[in-house]
DNA sequence: TTAATATATACGTTTTTTCATATGTAATTA
DNA sequence: TAATTACATATGAAAAAACGTATATATTAA
């Protein structure tokens, strides 16, 4: 992961967005994101591959549910960087939050 | 500003290199930064163009050259990112700063 | 005023990315 | 076992980005 990938990750506004909610909830599945975003669910999955596949997201499923998280061994400049957005653009993700938090019958999680 | 759009100006090779090496350099010029990237003058042009139209960089006139700096007016969590990635990141910067260094004739600025 | 140097931009093409839609797989419930 | 829910992926089309080449502009030097 250099600089320039980091970067190409998440130039895209549905993966930036994606990225740092799930940042900022630790673990969410597709159906939350499905809903924090008013996307289509095979928008959300397309992107969730491209961001597993670049290493910056680990997932893990759980009965009908995947969710994902930060990957753990993510290098420590990236999830500063990640935080450093999250903390200074709590206004852009406000809609997604909102929108999650009003969200039906969320899946519980365990483990 | 927001963490897409910075992603996606530094989505690209040449661009992510040409910001961080403005970022540690303080100041350069196009053709110290052609010499550096070792590519031809049009790319970097093209390339310096969108960094200063998306306001991530700033460019002043000095006779017949261009030199560009980080925004001055950047928000600190952009500079925040680009200094961290620089910090964290000096072995894939280090080609292009030799290559610097080893650049004759490097035109004085002034100012 | 002509030539040379530094930089910017226009143009057409190629490559890359993104998308919506359709469909496949896995787990759960009836 | 059949239906349902959650998620993933394949496909072809559309949009966006990047490229090399040619050329234009600005400044300086001769």
């Amino acid at each position: 992961m250099n600089p320039a990938e980091l970067s190409k990750t998440l130039a895209d506004e549905t993966r930036a967005r994606i990225a740092l909610l799930v940042a900022r909830e630790k673990e969410l599945c597709v159906c939350e994101l499905t809903c924090a975003l008013d996307e289509i669910q095979p928008k959300i999955s397309r992107h969730l591959a491209l961001l597993r596949e670049s290493g910056l997201l680990a997932d893990r499923r759980q009965g009908q549910w995947v969710y994902y998280r930060l990957h753990p061994e993510l290098p420590t400049w990236v999830s500063e960087i990640l935080h450093t957005m999250l903390n200074a653009n709590s206004d852009w993700l406000a809609e997604n939050c909102q929108r999650l938090c009003a969200m039906a019958d969320r899946p519980a999680r365990c483990c």
